[in-house]
DNA sequence: TGGAGATTAGGACGTTTGTCCTAAATTAGT
DNA sequence: ACTAATTTAGGACAAACGTCCTAATCTCCA
């Protein structure tokens, strides 16, 4: 059985207290004692605060990276793969109103700090952004490719957004369905 | 002149600060430096830091219900006065691309905090979302009018949220473009 | 004018924070 | 089996945190 490394053990467990707690708000100490480390073990892999951060984000980036490139291998149809996207607000629905959604959350928290890791972490906006840009331009959206696909990110970001806030479950449901059908009202093939 | 006390002096600071720094990142120390006041001046007026965010949240609370009575006051067309709210995006931008909405942003972090006090800052979210179901409903959007609003809160925090990550002003002004095409196409009178 | 109450000043407390250090234990290669 | 490198343990540090305290000052009404 290929053991997990203590390194990558601390990185998930980061990667989901950044996310519930927030990243200012979690310590050095609350990873450490969520994986019974000593702070001794910790300072070996991670010598600072910001190093986790960027390792956070580089993880981040590699799974959504790979959950993109799953959903082209999986759905030949550019609608199909952008539904995709949009049913992450249902799977994820019990987090999200728990927590809201982890990319928009981390961006904010980040921007408020005034922290340098700010622009790393829009990345992962980037690549959402990237991805839907390149189905709807296979769609046939043309120069409003990239507007398509921002509306979209914008979209699921405002449900993730009130979802928490309200705590709604039938608020998701109804929007991302909206979505849906927002997409098959699109003028398409062409500029 | 009437004099501000120091208690709102220090709420409208502590209002800012909130805003642009956050909750948990904002320390008595830096609002008191911010004023120039002692520790112990401050502590007289607040003793806990939950009793500032308290303060701070009646104020949003009637800062808001006020900008709400304005645009029932000088906007009688519903229509108008739903895209005096959207205005906000526009006339607040540059904030907005800084900071983020200062509700869903203070909302998100309570949420991750678990703080006793989430429910309280959802209640200015309550607030526009009330005052926008009952402009719908004069427009004729039925058992509909809260759906409408709910999603209209929710575009404008998506927006937000996107144009603060990418500090995308074009975007920002395409959207409340977009929303307010949108509530032309909307089939209204009538459940 | 005097005295009560509100306001301000600033020191002090115990914790927790991020960071750093040394030393022991484990692992890996020869 | 011996060495070298990696990993783990846990103590120590100054700084900052929220909170509390007492003493001085100001304000205002009797």
């Amino acid at each position: 059985m290929p053991k997990v490394s203590t390194r990558n053990r601390i990185i998930q467990k980061a990667d989901t207290l950044f996310y519930e707690v927030g990243f200012e708000a979690t310590s050095f100490a609350d990873i450490a004692a969520a994986l019974g480390l000593s702070r001794g073990n910790f300072y070996h892999h991670f010598r600072t605060k910001d190093e986790i951060l960027d390792a956070v984000i580089a993880y981040r980036l590699d799974k959504t990276w790979a959950m993109l490139s799953a959903w082209e291998d999986t759905s030949p149809a550019p609608r199909n793969r952008i539904l995709c996207f949009v049913r992450i607000l249902i799977v994820n629905r019990d987090k999200i109103m728990a927590f809201g959604c982890p990319v928009g959350t981390l961006s904010a928290e980040l921007a408020k700090l005034n922290h340098a890791a700010h622009g790393r972490a829009t990345e992962i906006f980037a690549l959402f952004r990237d991805w839907l840009t390149s189905q709807f331009r296979a769609l046939g959206a043309g120069k409003q490719a990239e507007a398509h696909a921002l509306h979209v990110l914008s979209w699921s970001q405002g449900v993730a957004s009130i979802a928490a806030a309200f705590r709604d479950d039938a608020f998701i449901h109804r929007e991302a369905a909206g979505i849906a059908d927002w997409l098959d009202t699109l003028k398409l093939q062409g500029d």
